[in-house]
DNA sequence: CGTTTAAGTGTACAGCTGTACGCTGGATTG
DNA sequence: CAATCCAGCGTACAGCTGTACACTTAAACG
């Protein structure tokens, strides 16, 4: 193993995800992407796709998976944010909306899929944004009084309220974003403080 | 005008956008649905499409159109149950749930084309999520003390956290719906309750 | 009535798709 | 060293796509 056999056939599995994340855009999505376009520019020829993946389902998988990798980094990120900062929601949503305007294709790969046509596609992307969620409980019981339950929901509906802003907020210009970011925090700040009185309920 | 010959094309411009609205479906986007398959299932020619629209695009749009239509009259009918029940969140809830699972395929259509590659589909949604909004705002102001602003602000967090709840709810079964139903619940009590406590500061 | 209009048809074509098959040439193995 | 393996290639093919073009035929018009 190891070898300059396997070695190369790594780089050329790397130059064929690179390839299909470049071709990613706004009016592209993976699902309108061509196994024979996405070897043309991983500079293959096009059968010599199948030596790595069987399908584009199965890359597409791969890409789902990577950006999962990416997100959690980011959500590390906004931990260390936190710890120096302080600001929770106001950290938390930075750190999001960073993420949506430096990495628009990934998060649009995300966001398309989540509601796309293959059924493998919506679990891998359903699991990664489950796992967002139960990250977000276990720091909500640790830091507040809430039971496992109660943070869940709250878990939930903070998180769907921020990938949704993130979701809005790649078709709008700058100052509209502005905007957008400010209710989103006031929104987040509502959903909070009423969890918070429930629980004194 | 309206003589046979304007009927008969009206017929056939019917027939062709419930072709369409036909291969909708879970497995089946609008964006990999071709005018030739569509015409097909109209029982037309593939070029007789063009006597109606030019392309694929403006159809799209007019099934969109179409769904704002069907929204509408969904909101409605949630305005009159109210009137008859009274408990705003259950009754909104239940009215837009019920939507979702009666009609998987014209909210999905909706669902994707939000975050889909063409601007104007992605546009023509955003609109109509946006009178979702308006009209919801417009209640609040009236129905509660809020200024328009903070209205405009809650009506948005309800409309994202119920919407979402929807999209969700497609890939589930009956018992995690109804879970996830009750959720869904208490996250829009909370945010309406830290909406009105942020009013009394 | 004859003339015009236009919805719908059928043919045709170029361009794209995924993938089956057999081959090559260099790395790996024994 | 010789034998084996296997990533990558080129060719080939059937099936799909949108749409240009010339046509029919029945309704609408003057």
């Amino acid at each position: 193993m190891s070898g300059s056999r396997a070695l190369q056939k790594e780089k050329t599995r790397q130059a064929i995800i690179d390839a299909a994340l470049t071709q990613l855009s706004a009016d592209q999505s993976f699902s309108n992407l061509s196994l024979r376009e996405v070897a043309r520019e991983a500079g293959i020829a096009p059968t010599s796709f199948y030596r790595h993946f069987n399908d584009m389902e199965e890359l597409g998988l791969t890409l789902v998976d990577e950006c999962g990798v990416t997100l959690r980094q980011l959500m590390r990120k906004a931990r260390r944010r936190i710890e120096r900062k302080g600001s929770v929601i106001n950290t938390s949503v930075d750190t999001f909306m960073e993420f949506v305007e430096q990495n628009p294709n990934i998060f649009r790969l995300l966001l398309r899929e989540r509601s796309g046509t293959s059924p493998a596609f919506r679990e891998a992307v359903a699991r990664e944004i489950k796992h967002f969620k139960e990250e977000l409980t276990d720091y909500l019981v640790a830091e507040a009084p809430y039971s496992q339950e109660q943070a869940y929901t709250l878990a939930e509906g903070l998180v769907t309220l921020v990938f949704n802003a993130g979701a809005d907020a790649l078709d709008m210009n700058r100052y509209e974003r502005k905007q957008q970011k400010e209710r989103t925090i006031l929104q987040l700040r509502y959903i909070i403080f009423g969890a918070l009185a429930n629980l004194k309920n």
